[in-house]
DNA sequence: GCTTAGGGTTTG
C-alpha cells in the first residue's frame, strides 16, 4: 500500500465542482502558488508536466558538492569502513566511498524525511566488509535525495553508529551510520565538468544552487587579538552590539557593528554600502557574521575594521544547534565543512560565557513604565501624526497589564483599518517613532512584521502629539516612543516572513483572533470605503497590486479578507476566480469559474449574530463555493494481486480531517501523517503494513488523452482505525 | 579604487 507524497493526479471527473487540486491548478497557471500540502511539505503545480511538486522542505544546504578535488579536511581523519563499530569514538573520524544504492526519499512525521543510501569502498580487502549503510534524516536527506546521484563519491562525518538490522539481509556493515542535525556532514566528490556533457547531466546540474556548484576557494580568517593596522582580512566574531543602518552625509547607507571572537578581544566595525540589503542580515546580538575583505585601520588608539572592495557578509543565528542558513544578499558564496565548524565553536563558545549583553526583547505584556526595550510585533496600522513623527498601531499577541495610550490621529490618513474591535484595541499599542525613523518607517505596510529596537515605554505623557487638551495622557497609560538617533541601536527593522521569530509571533496573534469572538467591524470599515479616485484607491486599504503574500499578511490581521477590482460604474467586483475570492485566517476559499454567475456587488448582511463567512459572501458574489478535497492514491495488496484505488470523495471521514483544515491547519495535517504512517509505515517492510477492510467502488472515467473510458476504483464508506487504536 | 562614521538614551 503506497501512498505518494509527491505527485498526485486528481480522478478525472464529470462533476462540475472538483475541489482542491483543480483549484490549485487553475491558480497556478500564472505565477504558481505554493501551497501547503502535508506537514511542512510545500509544492506547487506544475502546468507542463501536469502534476503537483512537491518543494525540498528547507533551504540549509548540509550537502556540499564540489568538483574539484577537495576533500572535507580540517581535523577529520579517513577511516576505512572496516573501522567502523560502536565501540569506537568516530567524532573526528569519517568515511568515504562511493554511492552504490540510493533509495527514495522517504517523508516521516518526526524527521520530515528519511532516506537510505549506501556507500562502498574500492580498495579495501576481499575479507574486509567493504559498504556500509547510511541513514539520513531531515534536510540532509532531502538534499542528498535532490544532488547526489549513484556512482559520486561520498564522504560523511559527525555520524552515529548503531547496530544495522539488515546486515544479514544486505551482507554489508554490521553498523549503519545515522546522519542528522548540524553535527552530520556530507561532502560529495562530483566527476570534473568536462564530463558532464550528456543533457541530463547539464540539466541536473543546473538544478544546483550557486552554493555548491561554486568551486571553493579556501579562506583564512585571522582572531580579532591577532589583527594588524593596514590589512585587508576575513574575520568571524559574534555580534556584540549593532546600530540600524543609516543613511550616512556621503553617498552610502552606515552599518556600525561591534564584535568578539575566542580571542576575548572586540572590535569595532563600519560597513558603508549604497544598498540596505548589501548589509549583513543582523537581527540580534549573538548573531554570528563572517566578514570577507575588511581593512584594519586605527582611529583613537584603537583598531577599527571598515568594508574594502569585493567586500562579503554571511550571518548566522548564534544560538548552539539552530539551523546554519546563511543570511546574504551575496547571489554565490562559499559555505564549506569549515564554515560549519567555525560557526559551531563561535555558537558553543558564547554559549558557554556571559559576555553578551543581555537581550532587551520583551513582548508587551512585560512592558513597564520607563524601561528601553525591543519589540517583535506586527504593525496593523500606520498615520503621519506630523512631519517629524509617525503612528505605528502594533501588536504582538500579548497584553500590557498597564492601560494603553490612545492617540488620535485623523482618520483619512490612516494606512490600514481606522478601528478594531474592543477586544483587539486592548491588544494594540500606540508608538511614536521620531524624527529619522520617520523615514524608515516609510515603506512599512499593515501586516509586516517588525522588531522596533531601543522602544521607550513612557507613561502618562501629556506631551504625547495628536492628543488634544481634552486627551492628555492619563496618567500610568503606557505610550511608546522611539527617540531620534541612533544611540542604542535605536530604530526599526523589517523582520523576513520565514524568522522563526515571525512564525511565532503569527501563532499568538492567529491564537488572539481565534479566541476573542470579534465582529466583522474592520473588514467592513475597509469593505464600505468606494473606491474614489486614483489616489484614494492606491493609499486605501484590500491595496492595488497587492501580492498573494500580501493578502495572507492581511488575512492574519482580519476575520475576512475579500480582494477586489473596481469595476465600471464604481461598483466593486471580484477578482478572476484563479484567486481565492476570500481568505479567513489562514484559510483560502476559491469559487468555480464554470458555475458561478458574478453579479454585480450587493452588500453581504448576516442575520442576527450570525457570523459572516465564505458561504454568505460566496452567495452576495454570486460565486459557486469550491470545495476543498483530499485526494490520495493508494496501492492495495492481497494475495490475488494488487489494485490502484483513490480515496478522495471519502476522504473527510477516512482520515475524520475536514479537508478545508487540512489546506490550512497544521494539527489537521499532522492527524493525516499520523494516519497514514500507521498505514504506510516510513521505516517498515510491505510485510509490516497492516491488513486493511476496505470498500471499493469502481467508477468510470473517461481517458484524457485518446478519450476512451476506463475503470477507476475509489475507497469509499470506510474509515480509518481510530486515534486510540493508533496509539497502541 | 579610500567620502561617509568613529556606539553610549529624549524637543516629542
Amino acid at each position: 500500500m503506497n501512498a505518494v507524497p509527491g505527485r498526485h493526479r486528481p480522478p478525472e471527473t464529470n462533476s462540475s465542482c472538483v475541489v482542491s487540486y483543480l483549484a490549485v491548478k487553475a491558480n497556478s497557471e500564472g505565477a504558481g502558488v505554493p501551497l501547503v500540502v502535508f506537514g511542512k511539505h510545500f509544492g506547487k503545480y506544475s502546468a507542463t508536466e501536469n502534476c503537483f511538486v512537491l518543494f525540498p522542505p528547507s533551504t540549509t544546504m548540509p550537502v556540499i558538492v564540489s568538483e574539484d578535488g577537495e576533500r572535507p579536511g580540517g581535523r577529520l581523519t579517513v577511516v576505512p569502513i572496516s573501522h567502523i563499530s560502536t565501540d569506537v569514538n568516530h567524532d573526528h573520524h569519517s568515511v568515504t566511498g562511493r554511492l552504490v544504492h540510493k533509495g527514495p526519499l522517504v517523508s516521516s512525521s518526526i524527521y520530515d524525511f528519511i532516506l537510505k543510501a549506501a556507500i562502498e569502498e574500492g580498495n579495501s580487502s576481499p575479507q574486509e566488509t567493504s559498504s556500509i549503510n547510511l541513514v539520513l534524516l531531515g534536510a540532509l536527506a532531502s538534499d542528498f535525495s535532490q544532488f547526489v546521484n549513484q556512482g559520486d563519491v561520498v564522504t560523511a562525518s559527525g555520524f552515529l553508529v548503531s547496530k544495522s538490522p539488515t546486515a544479514q539481509k544486505d551482507k554489508r556493515h554490521a553498523c549503519n551510520l545515522l546522519l542528522s542535525g548540524d553535527q552530520a556532514f556530507i561532502h560529495v566528490l562530483r566527476s570534473p565538468p568536462h564530463d558532464l556533457t550528456s543533457p541530463g547531466q547539464a540539466k541536473r546540474k543546473k538544478r544546483f544552487p550557486p552554493a555548491a556548484v561554486a568551486s571553493p576557494t579556501k579562506s583564512t580568517y585571522v582572531r580579532i587579538a591577532e589583527l594588524k593596522p593596514g590589512a585587508v582580512v576575513n574575520v568571524y566574531g559574534v555580534v556584540v552590539f549593532f546600530k540600524q543602518p543609516f543613511k550616512s552625509r556621503g553617498s552610502d547607507f552606515c552599518y556600525s557593528l561591534k564584535i568578539t571572537d575566542q580571542s576575548q578581544q572586540n572590535i569595532v566595525c563600519t560597513i558603508f554600502c549604497p544598498k540596505l540589503e548589501l548589509l549583513p542580515q543582523i537581527f540580534r546580538i549573538g548573531d554570528i557574521v563572517r566578514l570577507h575583505r575588511v581593512k584594519t585601520k586605527m582611529y583613537k588608539d584603537s583598531l577599527n575594521l571598515v568594508n574594502w572592495f569585493g567586500f562579503s557578509a554571511l550571518t548566522f543565528n548564534g544560538t548552539v544547534g539552530a539551523e546554519m542558513n546563511p543570511r546574504t544578499s551575496s547571489k554565490t558564496f562559499h559555505f564549506t565543512e569549515e564554515d560549519r565548524r567555525i560557526v559551531t565553536e563561535l555558537r558553543s563558545w558564547v554559549a558557554g560565557r556571559d559576555l553578551l549583553p543581555p537581550d532587551l526583547t520583551v513582548p508587551l505584556s512585560a512592558a513597564k513604565p520607563g524601561m528601553y526595550f525591543n519589540l517583535t510585533c506586527q504593525l496593523l496600522a500606520k498615520a503621519p501624526v506630523n512631519i517629524t513623527c509617525t503612528l505605528l498601531r502594533v501588536w504582538d499577541g500579548t497584553r500590557c497589564p498597564h492601560a494603553l495610550l490612545e492617540v488620535t490621529v485623523d482618520a483619512d490618513v490612516v494606512e490600514g483599518p481606522r478601528s478594531f474591535p474592543e477586544e483587539h484595541e486592548k491588544l494594540i499599542a500606540n508608538v511614536l517613532v521620531f524624527d529619522n525613523h520617520v523615514q524608515s518607517v516609510q515603506q512599512l505596510k499593515p501586516g509586516d512584521f517588525l522588531r522596533i529596537f531601543n522602544l521607550r515605554a513612557i507613561a502618562g505623557c501629556v506631551k504625547v502629539p495628536g492628543l488634544t487638551s481634552s486627551q492628555v495622557g492619563v496618567l500610568n497609560h503606557l505610550s511608546f516612543h522611539l527617540h531620534g538617533g541612533t544611540a542604542y541601536g535605536r530604530g526599526v527593522r523589517l523582520l523576513p516572513d520565514d524568522s522563526p521569530e515571525v512564525q511565532e509571533l503569527k501563532r499568538l496573534t492567529e491564537a488572539v483572533q481565534d479566541d476573542t469572538n470579534i465582529n466583522d467591524s474592520a473588514l467592513w470599515d475597509v469593505w464600505k470605503t468606494p473606491p474614489e479616485t486614483p489616489e484614494r484607491e492606491a493609499s486605501a486599504e484590500f491595496r492595488t497590486g497587492s501580492t498573494l503574500q500580501e493578502a495572507r499578511h492581511l488575512a492574519a490581521t482580519y476575520r475576512n479578507v475579500v480582494p477586489v477590482r473596481s469595476s465600471p460604474g464604481g461598483h466593486l467586483a471580484p477578482l478572476d476566480l484563479s484567486a481565492p475570492f476570500i481568505f479567513r485566517g489562514r484559510k483560502s476559499f476559491y469559487g468555480c469559474k464554470r458555475c458561478s454567475k458574478v453579479a454585480a456587488i450587493t452588500e453581504p448582511t448576516a442575520d442576527g449574530d450570525k457570523t459572516i463567512d465564505e458561504k454568505i459572501i460566496a452567495e452576495a458574489f454570486g460565486i459557486h463555493l469550491l470545495k476543498w478535497v483530499l485526494v490520495l492514491e493508494f496501492r492495495l495488496q492481497d494475495a490475488g494481486g494488487t489494485l490502484d484505488a483513490y480515496l478522495w470523495r471519502d476522504a473527510e471521514s477516512f482520515f475524520n480531517v475536514l479537508a478545508e483544515d487540512a489546506a490550512a491547519d497544521q494539527e489537521a495535517q499532522d492527524r493525516i501523517q499520523r494516519t497514514m504512517d500507521w498505514i504506510c509505515p516510513p521505516e517498515g517492510s510491505a510485510g509490516e503494513r497492516p491488513w486493511l477492510d476496505l470498500c471499493l467502488a469502481a467508477y468510470q472515467t473517461e481517458d484524457g488523452e485518446n478519450g476512451k473510458e476506463q475503470t477507476s476504483y475509489q475507497i469509499c464508506h470506510t474509515s480509518a482505525p481510530s486515534h486510540q487504536h493508533l496509539q497502541l
